[in-house]
DNA sequence: TTTAGAAAAGTGGTCTGACCACTTTTTCTA
DNA sequence: TAGAAAAAGTGGTCAGACCACTTTTCTAAA
């Protein structure tokens, strides 16, 4: 195992190189990771870089060192990231959770005049964003969504929509899983219908499932 | 300024103490803070703990470092956000349909978050707004509005009203005529009862009124 | 006087080595 | 064999040293 350091962020690389040493060795939770020193010698890098991804991680809540014992995997409940969040910087977490929040307004209003207009519900643009799923199975809700809000043909939503998203992006950008599929495929069938309110309710488990998934370390 | 180091997480205490000294020197949002070597001396420990402590902050996107130029405060809502809308309101020649209806997406999700959480609905600037109306028989639509979009709690949503609202400032904006008044108490009476979908429509019933007044002019 | 280029200072990024305090493991007694 | 002492391991912290890069300052030419 061994780290390139070419361009910036030394210790970001190395929080992904942990979360593959603790995938590959299958460490579960509340289990032990090697030593700082250790770390150090096999991502082959210094003792404090090691240390500042692992702060980090501490910080957010999914890592726990004991002084003299070693550090562990967080006994799981990784909620604790929000807690922490808002625990330590109160008014940038809900900032971040305004952001979120008001970019769904916009994704649900979307749907809803695509949705009640049948013009816009024929648009080719959904029957290959359907094949698309199918033959691939996967599809970024971002490239969904973007399509929705073009779709709804009010620029300025789209534009404030790109800019959230672009802030926002810890969350909600991922691809969809074999969990999502179903739920993704009724909700675009629905779009397709014309169902608003179902559309919507789809969308929203769709969302909420997106949000619980999300990888975190 | 001093820390001590009884026990446990010199780079949480670190972190504290980032935030007193941004809040006591009034850093804004994009300002610079000091530098990793003067807050090591500053905070009276090593430039290391200092680190692992700004690394945290970094990682939670708190703070943006570039190389040899400085630790700055991540500068996330305010002026992108408002430069891209203005830019986008001025320089291209935009239909303001597009400006009042984004204004009206936002506008209908802040009722139906009040109109479906009982604290909200109980608000006492409800009583108040009630009084006003029944006793001058007129009142403002963007008083209205606005305190229904600072009950819904999102900061950034109503920050966007707000700048939506100056720029489509020549419609939507009138007093409530007699013959709004029916129309307006229904809406607000089942706001406060928390029927969600009745405001909505009363609101939609509402707006067009006042729409079609201004199309007169 | 102005300004373009070079030098210096400042700053984050990383590494090494050294202690300390504490915990775990091993070893050595009684 | 059990208990205590020693050793090893581990996180916590600090100091100093380079490096690469940016910003500021200074200098010399136009």
């Amino acid at each position: 195992m061994s780290i390139e350091k070419p361009t910036s962020k030394m210790f970001i690389q190395i929080v992904s190189e942990l979360r593959a040493l603790i995938r590959d060795e299958n460490i579960p939770a509340g289990g032990k990771i090697p030593s700082e020193r250790v770390l150090a010698e096999r991502l082959n890098v210094g003792r404090s870089s090691v240390r500042e991804a692992l702060r980090s991680l501490e910080l957010l809540g999914l890592i726990e060192t004991r002084r003299g014992g070693g550090t562990f995997i967080t006994d799981f409940r990784n909620h604790k990231l929000v807690e922490v969040l808002s625990t330590f910087i109160l008014h940038e977490e809900t900032d971040l959770e305004n952001v979120n929040e008001t970019r769904k307004i916009l994704e649900r209003d979307a749907i809803r005049i695509v949705s009640a207009n049948e013009t816009l519900r024929k648009l080719p643009v959904w029957d290959s964003l359907c094949d698309n799923l199918e033959l691939e199975g996967i599809i970024a809700r971002e490239d969904i969504m973007r399509e929705i809000v073009i779709a709804s043909e009010n620029r300025l939503v789209l534009k404030i929509w790109i800019l959230l998203k672009q802030y926002g992006k810890e969350a909600y950008n991922g691809f969809s899983t074999e969990q999502e599929q179903p739920i993704l495929q009724a909700f675009i069938s629905e779009l397709m219908i014309g169902n608003t309110a179902e559309a919507i309710s789809s969308f929203e488990e769709w969302t909420e499932l997106l949000h619980k998934g999300r990888d975190i370390l």
